[in-house]
DNA sequence: TCAATATATGCCCAAAACGGCATATGTCAA
DNA sequence: TTGACATATGCCGTTTTGGGCATATATTGA
């Protein structure tokens, strides 16, 4: 048996439900991206921008809901949903620890594009063991 | 049958594998942890730290690997997996899109407090026609 | 060649996600 | 009340996802 052994099964994540699974849903970032430009919007108006059931959209609020990126106001018989987006926080905060990562990495395609633009020139042609995309 | 009629039908997102869904996953978002800090590692490796299956691993490092946030490298038998943040860095500009709204809102909370507080010494209550939260 | 190691993949299953649809719930106005 | 409108929710069926497991596919060394 190798060494890295079978450990707990781990009985699947249960309830997953965080701000990044609500965002993987690309209707769910586009009902964010209305709400974010031209502020709170009743469920009606977003069906109507969204082109979807009612029962699709209200489910896909309730997720955000759920999560806390967007929070409902009762006006009449209308919900107006706002958007929260400290919620939205967590997620930039997560991310931009790659920041540094991102940008060091572009660096290193243009070094490297140089690097080999000049290697291109002279005729002594070095082997170079690694082979990187 | 009200005005927002039923539409197509839509069948189902096919492949949806964007980055956004593949981080949605705390393993895989632990996986790039791991590759952020101490740059790229073999799968044994990864396996070593998470105390997971290495078929687990594996597939989720697939993912990554489909989406564009690592890639791979021989090395003899091994694998090497290597973070490619740039693919990271188009969630960061989604997100961003948020960042004005986060900090305003942030605002808005200190500044509604302000507000009640002085609304509630005058004597003099006006109606006010929304109800925020 | 064979065996050992490293990794990927395929198959099966259970759980979850999502859409469609009907319907429940809530709210206002007559 | 009742009825119209606005929204949420429950049920069902299909697809996807992720884990467990066995096994296929390299790659190296003897």
């Amino acid at each position: 048996m190798p060494f890295w052994a079978y450990i707990e099964p781990v009985p699947r994540a249960a309830s997953d439900l965080d701000v990044f699974s609500a965002i993987a849903e690309p209707r769910r970032r586009r009902i964010l991206e209305l709400l974010a430009t031209g502020g709170s919007r009743s469920v009606n108006e977003l069906v109507a921008a969204m082109r979807l059931p009612q029962p699709t959209v209200s489910k896909h609020l309730a997720v955000l809901r759920e999560v806390g990126v967007v929070a409902v106001t009762r006006d009449g018989k209308r919900r107006l949903y706002e958007i929260k987006a400290q919620e939205l926080k967590a997620v930039n905060e997560w991310i931009s620890r790659f920041e540094r990562l991102w940008t060091h990495q572009l660096d290193r395609v243009k070094e490297r594009a140089e690097r080999l633009a000049a290697e291109a020139r002279p005729s002594g042609a070095k082997n170079n063991r690694h082979k990187e995309n």
